[in-house]
RNA sequence: GCUGGUGUAGCUCAGUCGGUAGAGCAGCUGAUUCGUAAUCAGCAGGUCGUGUGUUCGAGUCACAUCACCAGCUCCA
């Protein structure tokens, strides 16, 4: 029989396999294949190829093979608990980003010493090289098969109708699994358990919590041991240890989940909001401020204390109730229903840096990523219904302009109607459908996140990564026709009568405490110049030069430039060292040859390179740079 | 909130079998006036997260509680 690889043509006997073709096309793809694609279809290597078959081979570099290897290599962490707990039911146990997982339900959970040994079992079952073999059954026999594993025969109860049901077999372990595999345990040279952990079953926290094992694993101890050594390096980015190091914010033992912000940290926060209003002057909004504690009334009216009152705090002022709010948005209703307006005062667009508080469960803070207490850059647009594709095309331009400043990547996602909801659905299919189509002629790659919108209505969301690759959610934009409704906004259109705005709630930044959080640990703390607390750092090398140092600080903060001095007697070598630490972006070494020169020895901290200049060159340097926004 | 782990000086960490607490860095004092990533010496610094208990005696054991870390759930 013929099959057509790679464009060409190859002759292979009758019957045979990809994992015999990969031999036989010869060269080393035998040895790293680890899957392959029959007619694009992802399929095992052990699967029989037929007459006239495209076939692919896929290796560690491709997506879809490490997908598999992974899988893999979760069956062989279940095979090795089955080993060594018999009594444990087998959950579920996917491939994810970096590695894999398996839930399992236990009466005890699972120690670390635990995992030493489920590690040693899996090694060995890795050196046992079985084989991973594909059958189907019915579902009838499929759920008989799998009568004592609960959890299984749950999962293939929910399985529709026609779907086939497959196993795949290892040894003593057989594993509902739709595949693809690679084709046996010898292949995953290098594993590693990296933690074990709670987590409900199908992610219902009113479900049982089962015991999850994560893990990694590589086709060779070379990529373990640099992935390993990537988080240790990415460890060093975390926001949380920099924060303290460089002495911009904390989080203390006496607020948590509220969050302190130093001077320096102060600094860095009125650049971004500074930035911020700049780009938001240019895209035709205005500033506003609402108060932080507002009547119950409101949150009734809003509907936020019915979809939302466990999240709030609460207070009393004289007998009367009231919140401290949770979201800008009811304020930002009575900012519009001051007046009347008309159709010809609309797009209106509020900007609000907004204080919120949240009650987060104690277990979800996480240092400045996700806090009690937070500034979000918030606006509300308020549009006739013909204005809406053009308002939301604005705001993912604007999101899009000011990610690309700092050299942002991000992900977006497209989040629909949750199950605690408010108002009509076929408004919310309409707001839906306005956001995937703006989406899609502004030509935006997205993903659906189902049911992750807000009670009020469906969102855009932007994702930035963090160090070690989890992604946090920052800018968002959502359409709402509800709160309109409930506060009864109004405006005159061209006919004199009086109609209904929609709205537009969106962030960009998302809050300035995430947003920083992001920020540092993308930078690793190395600001660029335009964002750095303290752009220059001069360092006299004795005390003769100390004079001249004042002078020249006096001269840069003259031309608005942010600089330190250190006037200590230290050596040349230890300030440098500081600075360095402290990674100003520049270090201007001043001694007897500048003074007398009256120049400046501009050490970059990039580089570590020294540069004669004057004062007014470097004074220029540093405003391009800022002006530019250089990274 | 749930599961597991951690909590000792400002920071990073040691502390054995239960016998009354230790280092490096930072800080302070003094000396050193030095040319591109750590000068030397001395001093000071802790109710061992908090509380209760067991014990002749608790950093160490038990229970409770608070905070933090990883994950789940939730979310900007």
């Amino acid at each position: 029989m013929q099959i057509n690889y790679k464009g060409k043509p190859v002759e292979l006997a009758e019957g045979v396999n990809a994992l015999d073709a990969a031999k036989q096309i010869g060269g080393d793809i035998y040895k790293s294949a680890l899957l392959c694609e029959i007619n694009g279809n992802a399929m095992s290597l052990p699967t029989q190829l037929r007459d006239g078959d495209t076939l692919n081979l896929l290796t560690w570099d491709d997506d879809v093979a490490r997908r598999a290897f992974r899988h893999t290599t979760s069956h062989i962490l279940a095979q090795a608990v089955k080993r060594l707990y018999p009594n444990a039911a087998l959950a579920i146990g996917p491939a994810i980003d970096n590695g894999f997982y398996y839930d399992f339900d236990i009466d005890e959970p699972f120690t670390p010493e635990a995992l030493d040994a489920i590690e040693k079992e899996m090694k060995k079952i890795i050196k046992e090289n079985l084989r991973l073999e594909r059958f189907t059954l019915p579902r009838d026999e499929a759920i008989e098969f799998m009568k004592t594993e609960p959890y299984k025969v749950e999962l293939i109860r929910d399985l529709p109708e026609d779907e086939e049901i497959s196993f795949y077999k290892q040894g003593d372990f057989t594993d509902l699994c739709a595949g693809p595999h690679v084709p046996s345990t010898g292949g995953i040279k290098a594993v590693k358990l990296t933690s074990c952990t709670g987590a409900y079953w199908r992610g219902d926290s009113d479900r049982k919590m089962l015991q999850r094992i994560y893990g990694t694993c590589f086709p060779n101890k070379e990529l373990l041991d640099a992935y390993l050594e990537m988080l240790e390096e990415a460890k060093k980015r975390d926001h949380r240890k920099l924060g303290r190091e460089l002495d911009l914010f904390a989080l203390m033992d006496e607020g948590p989940g509220f969050p302190f912000f130093f001077p320096k940290g102060i600094v860095l926060r009125n650049l971004l909001e500074a930035y911020w209003r700049e780009e938001h002057k240019k895209a035709g909004y205005d500033e506003i401020r609402t108060p932080i504690i507002l009547n119950e009334e409101l949150w009734h009216r809003s509907g936020h204390w019915d979809h939302y009152k466990d999240n709030m705090y609460y207070t009393k002022i004289d007998d009367g109730g009231y919140a401290i709010k949770p979201m800008n948005c009811p304020g930002g209703m009575l900012v519009y229903k001051r007046r009347m307006w008309s159709y010809r005062d609309l797009p209106l667009r509020y900007a609000e840096m907004g204080l919120v508080h949240r009650h987060e469960l104690s277990g979800a803070l996480h240092g400045l990523m996700r806090v009690r207490s937070f500034t979000q850059d918030d606006a509300h647009l308020y549009m006739t219904p013909d204005q809406i594709p053009q308002e939301i095309l604005g705001v993912i331009n604007l999101i899009d302009r000011m990610y690309k400043v700092f050299g942002f990547n991000y992900r977006v996602e497209l989040s629909t109607r949750p199950e605690s909801f408010m108002g009509e659905i076929e408004q919310w299919d309409i707001a839906t459908e306005a956001l995937r189509q703006a989406l899609e002629s502004a030509k935006v790659q997205y993903r659906i996140n189902e049911g992750d919108g807000a009670f009020y209505g469906p969102k855009i969301d932007f994702h930035l990564v963090d160090s070690i690759g989890r992604t946090w959610q920052c800018g968002t934009l959502q359409l709402d026709f509800q709160m309109p409704e409930r506060f009864e906004l109004e405006y005159i259109g061209a006919d004199g009568e009086k109609h209904r705005p929609v709205m537009i709630h969106r962030t960009v930044y998302g809050s300035m405490e995430r947003f920083i959080a992001i920020l540092v640990e993308h930078f690793a703390g190395a600001f660029p110049s335009w964002l750095a607390p303290v752009q220059a750092k001069i360092l006299p090398i004795t005390d003769r030069s100390v004079e001249y140092g004042q002078q020249v600080m006096r001269q840069l903060e003259a031309a608005g430039i942010r600089v330190e001095i250190d006037e200590r007697r230290e050596k040349i070598g230890y300030k440098i060292r500081e600075a360095q630490l402290e990674k100003v972006p520049y270090m201007l070494v001043l001694g007897d040859k500048e003074q007398d020169g009256a120049m400046l020895a501009v050490r970059d901290r990039k580089t570590g390179a020294t540069t004669e200049m004057t004062l007014d060159a470097f004074v220029a340097t540093v405003q391009k740079e800022v002006a530019e926004r250089a990274r």
